[in-house]
DNA sequence: TCAAAAATGGACTGACGGGTCCAAGATCGA
DNA sequence: TCGATCTTGGACCCGTCAGTCCATTTTTGA
């Protein structure tokens, strides 16, 4: 019986994780399962059926999400000259991460380290550290052609994160700004590449 | 009638704020004001007659944190050169921020955001964007004295808190790894500060 | 010394929300 | 087609907490 005919037909879950995040962006960590339940037009008992647990639901929105962005990063990437590759990946960082979607993720699971602590690890892991990771793999490679001069790949990967990340993320999560323009994103994803580029020059 | 004689005399109110930071640190945002009472050695009607709300209580732990962080950060500062300085703030920053104590206020500003916005965005204001911003003023200096080429010297900052902080501010807030010998510590602020360097360099 | 102000503790209210139950539909697979 | 399975809604139980009240004690300051 779903309430909005003219929907295209997302399978349940989907829709209840899409219905969490968009609650929980709104409403905080704390929001109500009956909320979450209406927004997915389906009932409280269905969420309880699919996910055993509000933790349950939390665990599941954040790692589709984690998946989501480390698989946006990990794309194609043609080959190109390092400068361009960082300023592609310093841009999807920026679109993916902040947002009022992913905020609310955060929010989420940060609130839950006190009581759910693995979930917050699992969450650091399959999301900022892989992404991390994956972009180390990439400074590895430009370090052995010797375009670039990196002995710690995985220390300048977190240290490039950070750069582009770090003011907007904590401002994000902190209810400032959070809304970037393309024109913001790009600016920042260009100045931060030029200077990395300069930090480990050959 | 305190229950722990033989300690120090703090005001009520700071014995209260430290309570409720600790155990904010154990419980998560959510802790209930009873339990901070009693860690306080104090009545819960007496902390709502120091402040009206949890919501007073929590803007006032966040504000004073922000005003210990800062004017650590403030310090001296011996005229040195600019990338021992760079370190030194480095090193306060680390210090200062990655421990249970900062991250529990965190948690609480940012799960506070939906239901308190203005709390959380004036923690922003008075925490980490004061902070860089006073980073800022060094860097200008140092532009301006042809030390550091550095056009932008509030982007530069961002950049430069960010890279120290990134990997060790997100893990932490998800509760992983909270702990950094002080190795770690001198290792990433050197690193940090010299990669700086590099990149503005004249 | 003594009254005013502050603190105590412990009982109490009221809201809220996680999670369960269940009887009545709706869907689906063979 | 028909039973098995899933969904629905809405009542319901129960624990937890913010915030209040109040009668009594303690502290303070003049």
């Amino acid at each position: 019986m779903p309430r909005v005919a003219g929907q295209i037909d997302l399978s349940k879950t989907e829709a209840i994780l899409d219905a969490a995040v968009d609650v929980m962006a709104e409403r905080g960590p704390q929001a109500p399962m009956e909320e979450i339940a209406r927004r997915a037009g389906v009932s409280k008992q269905t969420i309880y059926n699919h996910y055993g647990s509000k933790a349950e639901l939390a665990r599941a929105m954040a790692e589709r999400r984690a998946h989501q962005v480390v698989e946006t990063l990990a794309a194609p990437g043609a080959v190109e000259r390092p400068e361009e590759a960082l300023a592609a990946y310093a841009r999807v960082l920026l679109n993916s991460v902040v947002n009022v979607r992913s905020m609310a993720i955060y929010r989420m699971a940060m609130a839950a380290t006190a009581t759910m602590p693995e979930v917050a690890r699992a969450i650091y892991e399959a999301g900022p550290r892989a992404s991390r990771r994956s972009l180390a793999d990439f400074l590895r490679v430009e370090n052995a052609a010797g375009r670039l001069s990196c002995p710690d790949p995985l220390q300048a990967a977190e240290f490039f994160g950070g750069m582009v990340l770090g003011r907007y993320q904590t401002a994000a999560l902190l209810g400032a700004q959070i809304e970037l323009t393309d024109d913001e994103v790009e600016a920042v994803a260009q100045e931060a590449a030029a200077r990395f580029m300069r930090a480990y020059a050959v």
